[in-house]
RNA sequence: GGGCCCGUGGCUUAGCCCGGAUAAAGCACCGGCCUUCUAAGCCGGGAAUCGCGGGUUCGAAUCCCGCCGGGUCCGCCA
């Protein structure tokens, strides 16, 4: 709702700056603590009038009509240099019906392909590969709320060297079946790896494997399936437990046999600037420094070069292509958008984000140091099992179980997701564990609160069937009450924010806030026990919190209990 | 060495793209609030030269230049 009262005094403004004939670039409106919007545009008028800005302000209010009917906008003041607008009845009414109407995104818009994850079938995932496919995921549930058709797949690089190294190994050392099947074939991996490493002669066979595959020999194409599908198998276990779902897995070897990677080397020999190094081929890129191999020695490809051809076949099944990637991507994300480019491939969006990193220093799954993301949720939810055991002694066991599990999860996704994608994260596990913290359990427990109180309104007959059939919105005066509504009218430029600028912790903090401003409602009015119109209209709040609440955390990926 | 990113109370961060009204939160610390819908909550307190130095501007955490500290990339790896 928020959007539509912003469009209004958009309108407005511009109508008034027009008949006062102003001439402006930005109507400058900034939400603020003082208004519900407010702009700035007097000051960069106060240049050209060559007039205190307070001065043109003043003139600017004296110009503005606001209609008297069918409008969101209360009253418009000016105060010093800036021009405030507060919100009307009708809108906060309006953002309670709207809310209860159901929260779907009007416009339809274009299909994305967003990529995320990721990780290579050598082993399970670890904590930085957990950022990333929170991160994916976040922002894949914000697009769809926005109105984009999402489809979301996981590259699954079985190409590698380190795949070719856990073939071989799988031939030498038995895979633990007692395990979870990517933790075992990390075992082979790490194993296999060290054998590798000592002997040069494994290490020709290692390669003489990746031959056979690049070139489609049956027998060894089998044994790749068997492992890469037996990883990823684990890995998808792991997703699943973390609410996060994949719609297509899309093999880079498939665009080796199906010659794709061929045309793209061919294309790029007829339209980029090609060195040639010994029988190597190398393309030399405008404004990147350092030429790009897309063909080695022996003939055979690389990850780069695959990567073209995956992004040229997903540039013809959508209208916008993300990728999030770690910061170690980012140079192959500019070399990939030039060398897109010259094949009249549409460039592709990247999400950057920092690296994770232990106290103990980096992370390496070849090296087997790494947290996985298994020993983690494990842990988290023991954690979060104590708490509910704490405070729910009333609870049978699994159910109890069932709500660690929602909020264990839900702090660990609002970790990874909380902070920006740019920053650094030094992974500390006692504070992911905490479930204290003004994390995914506050907000959870906010939206509990809200069932709760819904739940007893029941029992004692005060729910109608239509929640918002008759209830009279002026009744709701109290200041928290309106701080509340007006935060709920924000779910809309939230959405449009965190999805326009790819940024999926906005919503993280959005959510945080609101679950504050609520449970300040919660402690300054009592529901259940005021007086019976004036019950009837806060049930219709607390019921929009509860939606909006349950929306947020839905949009972290994250479940809402309905009792903590 | 070059490119990109980060540097905001003791700690973790938001705000920076798009400059403006007292720099906003959480953790930790100190003190208070359960006879009313879940105290995983609420209220109060102390605590910040917004890395440093210049510049642009009526106005800079925000824009520009330089420097310092940390990260990351600069493979015929992925």
């Amino acid at each position: 709702m928020f959007l539509e009262f912003k469009k209004e005094v958009e309108c407005v403004l511009k109508d008034a700056l027009e008949k006062a004939s102003y001439k402006y670039e930005d109507l400058e409106l900034e939400e603020s603590e003082h208004a519900d919007i407010s702009s700035r545009v007097a000051f960069s008028l106060a240049r050209t009038q060559k007039k205190p800005p307070e001065i043109i302000a003043e003139d600017i209010v004296t110009h503005l009509e606001i209609p008297v009917e069918d409008t969101l906008i209360a009253n418009a003041v000016s105060a010093g240099p800036y021009i405030n607008f507060s919100v009307n009845d009708l809108f906060l009414h309006k953002t309670l019906i709207g809310i209860e109407g159901g929260i779907v995104s009007l416009e339809k818009r274009g299909k994305i392909i967003i990529e995320h994850t990721s990780a290579n079938p050598d082993g399970p995932l670890h904590i930085g590969h957990l950022r990333n496919a929170v991160i994916g995921d976040v922002l894949v549930r914000v697009l769809k709320y926005a109105g984009y058709n999402v489809e979301t797949q996981y590259y699954v690089n079985d190409m590698g060297r380190q795949i070719a190294v856990v073939v071989w190994g799988a031939e030498r050392i038995a895979f633990d079946n007692a395990k979870k099947a990517d933790h075992a074939v990390a075992d082979v991996y790490i194993a296999a790896n060290r054998m590798v490493e000592e002997n040069s002669d494994f290490l020709k066979e290692v390669d003489e494997l990746l031959r056979r595959y690049e070139a489609g020999d049956p027998e060894v194409v089998q044994r790749y399936e068997e492992v890469v599908k037996k990883c990823l198998s684990g890995i998808q276990a792991s997703l699943e437990r973390l609410q996060i779902r994949h719609d297509v897995f899309v093999l880079e070897s498939e665009f080796v046999r199906r010659g794709a990677v061929e045309a793209v080397i061919e294309e790029l020999k007829q339209k980029g600037e090609i060195k040639r190094d010994g029988s190597a081929l190398l393309l030399q890129l405008k404004g990147i420094e350092k030429a790009l191999v897309i063909q080695r020695t022996d003939g055979t490809s690389l990850y780069t070069t695959r990567d073209l051809a995956y992004h040229r076949w997903k540039d013809k099944n959508c209208d916008r292509m993300i990728d999030v990637f770690g910061k170690d991507h980012e140079l192959v994300s500019q070399q990939l958008v030039k060398a897109l480019e010259l094949l009249g491939v549409k460039a592709p969006e990247f999400v950057i984000f920092a690296f994770v990193s232990l106290p103990s220093g980096s992370l390496s799954t070849r090296a087997g140091r790494y947290i996985s993301a298994d020993d983690l949720m494990e842990k988290i939810e023991e954690r979060a099992y104590n708490e509910v055991d704490k405070r729910r002694t009333d609870l049978d066991d699994g159910k109890k179980r069932e709500i660690a599990r929602k909020v264990g999860i839900g702090a660990l996704r609002y970790d990874m997701v909380k902070v920006s994608p740019d920053k650094h994260i030094m992974f500390d596990f006692d504070e992911a564990l905490d479930i204290e913290k003004k994390g995914a359990p506050f907000v959870q427990y906010s939206h509990a609160r809200a069932c709760s109180i819904l739940r007893a309104a029941e029992e004692r007959g005060f729910v109608g069937q239509s929640p918002t059939g008759d209830y009279d919105p002026t009744l709701l005066r109290e200041r928290s009450e309106i701080d509340l509504i007006k935060k709920l009218s924000k779910l809309d430029s939230i959405i449009e924010e965190a999805a326009s600028e790819l940024r999926p912790h906005l919503v993280a903090k959005y959510a945080r806030e609101l679950a504050e401003i609520f449970n300040l409602f919660y402690k300054d009015c009592p529901v259940l026990n005021a007086e019976d119109e004036l019950r009837k209209a806060r049930l219709v709040l607390v019921d929009g919190a509860r939606i909006v609440l349950s929306t947020v955390l839905d949009m972290l990926g994250i479940e809402a209990p309905e009792e903590m």
